[in-house]
DNA sequence: TGAAATGTTGGGGCG
DNA sequence: ACGCCCCAACATTTC
């Protein structure tokens, strides 16, 4: 007879610690632990190539941690299920949740399934710090707002739960007809990814080393800090968050337990709210799956989106000839990740400058960002839209030019990714195309040689908007 | 988690 | 000395 094993089922937790499933699957005796990578079910959403590139390096580094135990398989996810179970003695499934509309939807197929079979799945929470389904209203709808939600629904809940501590005494099988790593074909064929990865260190470790960091170095400085792209103020977890390298509930209480000697009240809680706003965006789309599609505000579907490829494409590469959206755009092509800030002022200006659909926006970022998640990036595009739920008024447009002098005042990040800016004074940086002539010459720059002019007039584009705009809610 | 337009105020130059 | 104008600087409103 196949071996007798209890699977434990890798998804959005690819950590050892705070792994609820993980711990009770070896608990209950011999552990299969299995990844799949299922793009089958995905479909549209599966991973976009950055996050494929993140997956690949967190799956060796787990593994690695396993002693090479992780058995990895490509596909359907339910008939990856069916083949198992043909071929061992599975006594138990366990799995930290998802929240996905398409993985709720194939996780509770599997469930049925294996429920039929008599085989018992355990399921825990692993990557949220409260469940959606848990934060409503007094009536039992759900909040539209963040600030009631986060403050009254969340902080007057439950507190998140404590870290459950690593087990040191699991015992693993593999499944010897599995592939390796190399074999979901994850990485690229051109390979883009060597120097992006140079900026991370993707996996558990890495995610720990990132957090203690973060504490030590970011934390003191966040309110304020957060907002200035140039500072290192910012946790950058996210994607080890998306991949679940690390548990929030670890993150949660670790920034809580900051002696408030060393930082203030206000910073702690200033990131857990940053955390509050992951746990909104994974609520607004629990509560409507048709987020990452759909305007919420249906007045939006009467928008009359420009198309323009030129323009699109010139806001990919981060040549709009606005230095703060192109460092941005730039930032996110060589890292695979970009400052929260920077992200609202791009976001803006493809949307309501450009007057590109959103969707065009939430694609791009699907396929670059290495921390690209469902709920954050569906929430995030249709917030600056002003589509969304809890949306930014339309009105409420970036002068990108001004946010750039506030944020980056000294231009430390626009120079980063924009060195040919350097021999500019500061103050002409943020607009170069404001210039006066002898000083971009002596700068050694000629507009739409060395650096695009402005591929639109921002107050002119911001006015059209506002008419467009005045026009749909009249 | 805006920006621009418009309104108000008060100091100083000046006849 | 006084009133008037100008215009920063700040506040409020509007989009």
């Amino acid at each position: 007879m196949s071996a007798s094993v209890y699977i434990h089922w890798f998804r959005q937790d690819l950590r050892l610690n705070d792994n609820p499933a993980f711990l009770q699957a070896s608990e209950l005796g011999c552990v299969l632990p299995i990844y799949i990578f299922d793009d089958i079910n995905a479909g549209e959403y599966a991973m976009g190539s950055a996050s494929r590139v993140w997956l690949h390096h967190s799956l060796t580094s787990l593994s690695e941690s396993l002693g090479g135990m992780l058995s990895c398989y490509r596909g359907d996810a339910s008939a990856i299920f069916e083949e198992l179970i043909s071929r061992f003695d599975v006594r138990g499934v366990c799995w930290n949740r998802c929240y996905e509309p398409w993985r709720i939807a194939r996780d509770t197929g599997i469930k049925k399934m294996l429920g039929e079979k008599d085989i018992p799945v355990y399921s825990y929470n692993g990557s949220l710090l409260w469940e959606p389904w848990d934060i409503v209203k007094s009536d039992s709808s759900p909040y539209r707002v963040f600030t009631p939600y986060y403050n009254k629904g969340c902080l007057q809940y439950e507190p998140p739960r404590m870290p459950v501590t690593k087990t040191d005494k699991a015992h693993f099988e593999k499944d010897n007809a599995s592939k390796t790593i190399d074999e979901l074909s994850l990485l690229p064929t051109i390979r883009w990814d060597k120097k992006m990865v140079l900026h991370w260190k993707m996996g558990e470790l890495g995610a720990q080393n990132r957090l203690k960091t973060f504490l030590h170095e970011g934390l003191n400085s966040y309110i304020g800090g957060r907002d200035m792209p140039g500072k290192c103020s910012v946790s950058r977890l996210s994607p080890h968050l998306h991949f679940g390298e690390i548990s929030p509930h670890q993150i949660w209480h670790a920034a809580q337990a900051v002696s408030t000697g060393t930082v203030e009240k206000l910073h702690i809680e200033g990131f857990c709210r940053e955390l509050g706003w992951r746990e909104f965006s994974y609520n607004q789309l629990y509560f409507n799956p048709e987020l990452p599609k759909k305007n919420i505000r249906p007045m939006f579907d009467d928008f009359p989106w420009e198309s323009n490829d030129a323009q699109i494409e010139a806001w990919q590469r981060g040549e709009t000839g606005i230095p703060l959206i192109d460092a941005g755009m730039r930032e996110l092509w060589q890292t695979g990740y970009m400052h929260n800030r920077v992200r609202m002022v791009v976001g803006s200006f493809l949307v309501k400058n450009l007057r590109m659909h959103w969707h065009h926006g939430e694609r791009w970022f699907w396929d670059c960002l290495f921390d690209a998640d469902l709920a954050n990036n569906s929430a995030g595009w249709q917030w600056v839209t002003g589509s969304g739920i809890d949306a930014a008024p339309y009105f409420r447009i970036f002068n990108p030019v001004l946010q750039s002098k506030k944020f980056d005042p000294n231009a430390d990040y626009i120079l980063k990714y924009l060195p040919v800016l350097t021999r500019l004074p500061v103050e002409h940086i943020h607009a170069p195309y404001e210039a006066p002539q002898d000083v971009l010459r002596n700068a050694g720059i000629v507009l739409g040689e060395d650096y695009p002019h402005p591929i639109v007039d921002l107050a002119t584009s911001r006015k059209r908007a506002l008419e467009i705009y005045s026009s749909l809610s009249s």
